[in-house]
DNA sequence: GTCTATAAATTGATAGAC
DNA sequence: GTCTATCAATTTATAGAC
């Protein structure tokens, strides 16, 4: 599929260095193709964004289905760069790398609004689960914040390093200070 | 100067996306006498890396001479950010945003190894400091490097949201966090 | 819908006059 | 050392055959 490929090459390369060309050959179609179904490049990477936030959001549904326990929620969250630890360390986190390259196009372009979304995204979920783990609304936001902030460090730290070691050690360090964040579990 | 002029231009929009016309034409010359300096554009680059790791030092210094207290030093590498943060707001952090883009290179580009050098020397010089503040050394290199995550965490959030007040108060929410992982002041 | 060929623009880099 | 003109390569995008 081409947006797959897209997904991939923009992880990798970043929006930049990926030509349309690359996209062409590793979907195995030939170039006018991709002309076809996107108008413009920019329109591929809004497709890519499109599918990380789809892909996000089913994180968060399958993080949220599989425990009522909105701490263990805020676990999987955090833990989460370790599923894909290699591509972590490789290319960085694919969310914060994208906003990072698309917000240097300027704040009038649609791609880089597009692309905060995602990490607008991923605060809004840690928010709903401190709330619901019994932070109060007002702390909930500024707190969510920063957990993102520790992960999105995290994430570019290990990837410049390139060390698995340093990405297991401070996601450990994060979910540490997370549970001192939280208050006392209700042992009903 | 040409270094000059490239130094913000890469800040402002990256290393793709300027060009040697760009570093020209903000330096005020034309664009042949660049290539009079500068064999190629990578040699700009690694130039602009050595700007802002002499900037660098040149901070560490500065603070290191000015306060005798670690502490104190440390909240200096805090607050930093709000010293520049229109800057920090509008293109994210100068020395995190290289290293972001330029490993995008390939782990075999010498731009790439020259850019996490910075991150490098942050994590150092935090370390340093905490180690003075009475940290054990083993302790140390995590805590330092969980605080550098956190500052460009927070540097690329607020980056994204193009918000001042986040870039305050994650600050100040990071100042307050490092305070307690220090051990007590010894009164003396 | 699929593919080849090519146009049009950008840009890194060089040649050579002064 | 400084500047103009230009080359060569890359890359986005389109035209048009099948």
């Amino acid at each position: 599929m081409l947006v797959q490929a897209a997904r991939q090459l923009l992880h990798e390369q970043g929006f930049g260095r990926t030509t349309l060309a690359d996209v062409a050959e590793r979907s195995g179609v030939p170039l006018g193709n991709v002309y076809y179904y996107f108008k413009t490049k920019e329109a591929i990477a809004e497709a890519v964004i499109c599918a990380r936030e789809a892909e996000l959001r089913g994180l968060f549904a399958a993080w949220t289905s599989k425990h009522r326990d909105p701490r263990a929620r805020l676990r999987c969250l955090v833990r989460a760069p370790l599923e894909t630890a290699d591509e972590v360390v490789s290319f960085g986190c694919p969310y914060g790398s994208l906003c990072h390259e698309l917000e240097k196009l300027g704040p009038k372009s649609p791609l880089a609004a597009s692309s905060s979304r995602l990490l607008g995204l991923y605060i809004e979920f840690a928010e709903q689960q401190l709330r619901a783990a019994g932070v109060r609304t007002r702390e909930a936001t500024g707190l969510a914040t920063e957990l993102i902030a520790a992960l999105q460090g995290t994430a570019l730290l290990a990837h410049t390093i390139r060390s698995r070691a340093l990405l297991a050690s401070q996601l450990r360090r994060v979910e540490r200070w997370l549970e001192s964040e939280l208050p006392p579990t209700s042992l009903s």
